[in-house]
DNA sequence: GCCAACGTTGGC
DNA sequence: GCCAACGTTGGC
């Protein structure tokens, strides 16, 4: 039996990963993640065709730019094996990866930025738990309900 | 560029 | 197992 669609917001900075680079390649690894909590949603949580918020982050206008959709399932980023990689991690190998990630597909950009500052108005409905909304989180991938996600695309 | 909040590391 | 030090995230 298969679980029914689920819903997620990544975080890409856009100097780096803009939602632009995801249209031109397509499909990209998300790679880099190094963060337990957020490897372990792109591990145990996230199946194919599950929805992706792409957000933008640390830029000028922090906001919602695409929708994506989860093009695989996890498996491990090849980055923490490079030694020239930034993301490398000396104590991982191929044995036991330590870092897992997903594909990730281009599906549409947003007709505009949904900017952070008017996610923010909405706080009291998206709930205590909503890592974007809720001070201080820095988690780059987070579960988002089907309710948040009509919410948050209703701004659109 | 600043800095608050947070996660991780490593000495003890 | 505690916790200080450190590095990173990301809004502003």
């Amino acid at each position: 039996m298969t679980d029914r669609k689920r819903y997620w917001l990544m975080k890409s900075e856009p100097d780096a990963f803009s939602i632009d680079d995801l249209r031109k390649v397509g499909v990209e690894p998300w790679n880099g993640v190094r963060n337990y909590q957020a490897r372990n949603f792109m591990r145990d949580g996230m199946q194919v065709g599950d929805g992706v918020l792409f957000y933008h982050s640390n830029c000028a206008v922090p906001g919602i730019s695409g929708i994506a959709k989860v093009a695989s399932k996890a498996y491990p980023d090849e980055t923490q094996f490079d030694p020239k990689s930034h993301y490398h991690d000396p104590k991982a190998t191929r044995e036991e990866p330590r870092w897992m990630l997903v594909d990730v597909a281009f599906e549409r950009k947003l007709k505009r930025v949904i900017p952070l500052e008017e996610i923010k108005q909405h706080a009291d409905v998206l709930g205590e738990g909503f890592a974007l909304t809720s001070k201080g989180s820095r988690l780059s991938v987070m579960p988002v309900t089907a309710a948040q996600w009509k919410l948050l695309l209703s701004l659109e």
